[in-house]
DNA sequence: CCACTAGTGCGACAACTGTTGCTTTAAGAT
DNA sequence: ATCTTAAAGCAACAGTTGTCGCACTAGTGG
């Protein structure tokens, strides 16, 4: 195909090209942070970014290339879900950082959210950031398993998705007025359907 | 402000306005249809319509203020929530009817989501539609309470979000694969959580 | 039937967006 | 130090998007 959009310091790791990337994204995130996605374009991006229009353009194409290319490096930190001690206090945690992040403005996460439904790309990067970050909140429920809190055969995935969406669906999509007690209402919600069992595995024998 | 943008049959409810916005709607739906959100553009739709460009421009502004219109329209039909019997079948083919309006390619629920993003209009338009909506799927709830089913202080709203929330979440933001019994699953779950009492109001003496 | 005018068609234009060929800079190797 | 070449700068260009003034068409009212 062409060459991989994102820095790519395969050939040349030297300085400058580090330096421009980093610079760049700085940029692109100082820009989303002012005038949202909205006002996000490439010529404002190498502006503020000290760097030639050109470059920008070749480098990462349009602006979905540069938001995936925040988003790709947004996965390399080294976040970890909370660890209250119960699953209840574990989501409800997680859903207080989602909703803080997303109620915030401009909220980064909103932005990205935006530029997934215009670019392929960023698109893409979007669901390897959502499928990085769900499997990393699965230890909440492998610890609720290990404490007894569920049922053994506990699907982490449905559950984990079933005590976040409302956040996501009610501030991303609904856009209704950001409820305080949204985040421990959803989490409570999922928690209480996990323990009654609603999302123990149908087939049980899936073993060796 | 400025003039009504949705057509304003007000002043000259005559032949013609109606017929060139019932052309550009069209247009609109038809352009979506066949490029998806991506493949909207104001040129496309004057040319389909058979109308100038500028004639779209000055009654619809942009994309956005075409989507809104088409948003509009949309919330005049006569559709009810199914009613099966059961609050737990209500939800279940309520989430039906939303996965597959979802999983069509290419999906017009999903180009409007994604024009909400980029259009404060549309964003607007779109939020009176859910609102509608939902106000609309209370219905189910209300059955639900009077069969017994439910206890009558049960909040509507967050039942109805816990229930649709999962399938927006996986097929709009995340993107995962279509899975045929996502539906039911979220339906079932947040049945189960309603009738354990989960999304009892907190303030039990709110009459008057 | 005729006059009035909201709304549309038309063409020209300015602004913005993205591309291309070439030159210049600087990282990495000899 | 100097050579090589990947990557950035630069300027000119084509295509697209949105705007404006004016002419004209066709509902509306007398």
């Amino acid at each position: 195909m062409n060459p991989p959009p994102n820095g790519a310091p395969d050939r040349r790791p030297g300085g400058r090209t580090a330096r421009i990337r980093a610079q760049v994204l700085d940029a692109v995130r100082a820009e989303l942070g002012e005038h949202g996605y909205e006002g996000l374009t490439m010529e404002a991006v190498a502006a503020r970014a000290g760097v030639h229009r050109t470059t920008v353009y070749r480098r990462w194409q349009d602006v979905g290339g540069l938001l995936a290319d925040v988003l790709d490096a947004a996965g390399e930190d080294d976040w970890a879900p909370p660890d209250t001690g119960s699953l209840r206090g574990d989501l409800t945690a997680l859903n207080g950082e989602i909703h803080d992040s997303l109620v915030v403005r401009p909220s980064i996460p909103q932005a990205l959210v935006a530029a997934s439904f215009r670019s392929a790309r960023a698109a893409d990067a979007q669901q390897r950031l959502w499928e990085d970050r769900y499997q990393r909140c699965e230890a909440i429920v492998e610890r609720a398993v290990e404490r007894g809190e569920l049922p053994p055969d506990t699907a982490a995935r449905p559950l984990l998705i079933a005590a976040t969406a409302p956040l996501y669906h009610q501030l991303v999509l609904l856009r209704t007025a950001p409820d305080p007690h949204l985040a421990a209402q959803a989490a409570t919600t999922a928690a209480l359907a996990a323990t009654a069992g609603a999302f123990a595995r149908p087939a049980p024998g899936d073993g060796p």
